[in-house]
DNA sequence: ATTGTATAATTGTATAGACAATTATACATA
DNA sequence: TATGTATAATTGTCTATACAATTATACAAT
């Protein structure tokens, strides 16, 4: 025991700080006995009062739980921290796209353990995200899911380093940062995006155009599969027929793109949109022109939302499950299991509806 | 001063709830000094340790602050608790309908004031909402945002008495309970139909039928005001083509109804479909049975959720609205201002679109 | 087998007193 | 005007002590 009578700082205190010390070093584990206040005044030589308001606030703090008649223990909190705990999910927009299964699935997920979700939209801005990354920390919430911002990997960084700064664990879903030691849950963009161009091109396919945002990793991987299945197929891609764009989604910029696509004159034969938004402005702009998919043109999609009233071919991302997984990650490390930052994929499937037509042979 | 000296309740207990009684009726009020620590030993005849003890509880209870050289003082909890107020909101799911829209603006409400939203999807479900009743008490919210269940007024009367026995303040969202003294929101519903019913007449339709389901308020309301407009205009109501359903939403079901509807012989020139997914089905229904909308039968809906792909006049509600609205309300209770319970009614306006056909002369 | 009783360990409650640290205020000094 | 200094009120820290309440355990009585 190693106080120091002559410090400005008070006994009480110097000896609630070693008391931590050594719970969070383990010296003193869950469910252990502590010294009895008895042992503490032999110790420590102070009196029975000093030694008691020291274990008192630890008792408030949570650290440690008095037992009349049988001493002073250390709680389990992970555990205890483990009831009630509230979770925060950064999202572009709960009105958009997949947000609304993934903000269910981690729901679903928190409810279970009587746990609690916090809603967030980013809108895709760094400012917002910086802006609710401040409130959440202020929150004292005990872990984050964060879909990454379109802003730059830095500046996503700095939104995470936010959260780590303060012991606040963090679990990025959907879109992923480079060189990151945190855990991470994607689709496998790839592998969806190789097998989508894959039954393309067995559907007779070999001029397909690709159309899509280059600002999100998950589109980036799509673009990779298309690229790699046409390669694999010995069809030579072709860039004047991969249309990027770097910029949020707005949909009329992409209905123009679209429309320039469909109106020029060449021999595409099945375009490839990087996410179901972007087909349905093909749907749109097809409509205008008075151009039938797939009888004049093949399309797919990417994401299968859930467009009630057309038809199209997609892959379907477990984005309800990607919701429950990365609330189970981000509980397991609230409860302070430590291992290496976990990188999960999960599999995409193909949903199979009549925006594809056979063609050639 | 009452301390019961004999009491086996221990003294600083006895005069630590003193205290919060004094505090909770406003003898002491906020700011307001309380006695010295030298004053309560004369006054309690206790020693200044006991005082202390009772003393440093409240602190840590949040309701005094100390101050050296000053004494001793009573927290404003108001406002104090006023900054980083969690609300919890009560939906059916976050997946459908009106939810994202409305949970995005109870969201930018609250960002707005520092304060958070915990989510919370009932299925329209009594026991979800239950339980999710029970998780936001634990977690001690300061408010919550409820969009009744499906369930009957009865059960959905429990959850908020749930709420208001643990002094949380309620709001009622979108559906309405009667004889309820709390705070609630909702679009003029009965305004509404009957403006879309005049529009319908106008457009030279005297035929209309109306497909709807009962187990909400929104929709009862929605009927009483096509009732009305065809009334007024001289138009008998013919319970025959009013069909009811009073389970929920399901949509197979009402595609089925829609169906049916649509191949009886009779003649209807146009329907009321009681919200827009329930005109979904219809348009799903009319394109299975080759009857173009609106060449063939007129259709309109209620809500307009974002339907990219079909063009459907329908009562635009503001939902995005409705939620801000709803957070103002419920972070003016948490403030504690105390008024009559409000009843607003937020005004919708009619989208025309292209799914009405002019009829008659 | 159940119920009651004594024991001892430990925390819980309480007293009386002492000196330290902090800080608003007033006043003094540069 | 700005800065330093003394004062006093109040909370902060700490000691030494005493008895009460709670309860696991062992053992006795029924």
């Amino acid at each position: 025991m190693i106080l120091d009578k002559n410090s400005p700082i008070p006994q009480y205190f110097q000896l609630q700080t070693w008391l931590i010390e050594q719970i969070e070093q383990g010296v003193f584990k869950p469910n252990d006995k502590i010294p009895t206040e008895a042992e503490f005044v032999q110790l420590t030589e102070l009196s029975r009062a000093t030694i008691r308001q020291a274990v008192q606030n630890l008792v408030n703090m949570g650290y440690l739980e008095r037992k009349k008649r049988l001493g002073t223990f250390v709680i389990n909190r992970k555990i205890d921290s483990n009831k009630n705990t509230i979770v925060g999910i950064l999202i572009p927009d709960i009105r958009s796209g997949y947000a609304p299964e993934l903000a269910r699935g981690a729901e679903d997920e928190a409810a279970k353990n009587k746990h609690s979700l916090i809603l967030c939209n980013t809108d895709d801005l760094f400012t917002s995200a910086e802006f609710h990354a401040n409130r959440l920390t202020d929150h004292h919430v005990s872990g984050v899911i964060f879909v990454p911002t379109a802003a730059s990997d830095a500046k996503n960084r700095l939104i995470i380093e936010k959260f780590t700064r303060n012991d606040i664990p963090v679990v990025l879903a959907d879109r992923t940062i480079p060189d990151l030691k945190v855990d991470h849950i994607t689709t496998d963009n790839f592998q969806g995006a190789y097998t989508l161009t894959e039954y393309l091109i067995r559907k007779g396919h070999n001029k397909i155009a690709m159309i899509l945002s280059t600002l999100f990793s998950t589109e980036r991987e799509r673009l990779r599969g298309y690229k790699q299945a046409l390669t694999d197929h010995g069809i030579p891609v072709d860039e004047s027929i991969i249309l990027t764009d770097n910029s949020p989604f707005i949909e009329m910029r992409y209905l123009n793109y679209a429309k320039k696509l469909l109106k020029r004159p060449n021999d595409l034969t099945a375009i490839f949109a990087g996410h179901d938004r972007i087909a349905l402005q093909f749907y749109l702009a097809a409509n205008d022109l008075n151009i039938k998919i797939p009888d004049h043109i093949s399309l797919v999609g990417y994401d299968d939302l859930h467009f009630n009233t057309i038809s199209l071919t997609t892959m379907h991302q477990p984005i309800y499950e990607m919701g429950v997984e990365s609330m189970k990650l981000i509980l397991a490390r609230i409860r302070g299991e430590k291992k290496e930052p976990q990188k999960i994929k999960l599999k995409s499937y193909l949903v199979e509806r009549s925006s594809v037509k056979q063609v050639g042979t």
